[in-house]
DNA sequence: TTGCTGACCATGATTTCCCATGATATTCAA
DNA sequence: TTGAATATCATGGGAAATCATGGTCAGCAA
């Protein structure tokens, strides 16, 4: 079973806001057993929605927790993430309502476009996305040397 | 059990899309324990597929823990290793279907060739290898002092 | 009513699974 | 060491399951 969100997808939505979730992402929310989906607005307020499974989610709580409460950290956290989730179950089809307001932020009105980021995915905008891409793909170039690639840094790989 | 990625082949594709895997280089995902295979597009953006096993993808998505979320590396470096990343199961003859993006990235039609490099190993359009061979042997020539062969214990293998 | 939601059914296009085959390789015994 | 018996490998094809998508209809709220 999966274990990571991989791969990127474009798909439709339709006149009443279903997007089927990519079959792989699926996977990996059937792997934690669970078939309910938690989407939030990237917390730093660009236009882009974040997934993840309930595993994830509880991890977020758990984290809060440990947070002092009463404070204005905590607060903010609380009701940025907390508050403006969506719990939403999975149709037997797969298909999720995207609630109007996350098409709303994002701009997304008949294609949504997902992408996997390991423990999350992200659900953007398919112009948006196309937009930034080239600029990514430069600093992920620019950056290869913070991952285990093939450079001195896989320091356990195995080689003296 | 092989530990690393090593030998050459071309195979064919067909209609489908359905490449097998060299025999050898199962034997080092098998070594891992996983029928799994993640094939990724070269990060630099050259027309080339790496592909490795579970082992060195949950290496990459650790060290992607590590880093500073919300920062542009991070963001990039996950959208274009883990967006652009196919988690492919291996059949029960030791095939993958070869995803047509990457089939577009490379230019592969009919033929794949897999080149082992150790902990990787690449999949290249045999027409773009045989074309790049002759440079790389060169280069490979120019630099053969770069690897501690026996006999030249502790060459510089290059500092930071 | 009018409009929205969720459950259910329908469908074409892949994609996956399963079985089959010829070409090497490998094993093992005489 | 040679040759026959046995695996392994790369490849092909058809049937069955999955996927993304669309539509209908009943319930419920405004």
């Amino acid at each position: 079973m999966l274990k990571f969100f991989s791969s990127s997808a474009t798909n439709k939505v339709d006149a009443k806001g279903r997007v089927s979730i990519p079959a792989p992402f699926r996977k990996v929310l059937q792997g934690e057993g669970s078939s309910v989906l938690v989407l939030v607005p990237e917390i730093t307020g660009r236009p882009i929605i974040e997934g993840f499974g309930e595993a994830h989610f509880n991890k977020l709580a758990a984290s809060l927790e440990e947070m002092n409460p009463y404070t204005p950290e905590y607060d903010a956290l609380a009701n940025m993430v907390f508050g403006e989730a969506h719990q939403l179950p999975l149709d037997d089809t797969g298909r999720i309502v995207l609630p109007q307001e996350f098409r709303d932020l994002t701009g997304i009105t008949d294609l949504a476009h997902f992408v996997g980021r390991a423990n999350t995915f992200q659900i953007w905008n398919p112009e948006t996305y196309n937009a930034g891409r080239a600029e990514m793909r430069e600093t992920a170039k620019a950056n290869v040397d913070k991952l285990p690639w093939a450079g001195k840094r896989g320091a356990d790989r195995g080689a003296p």
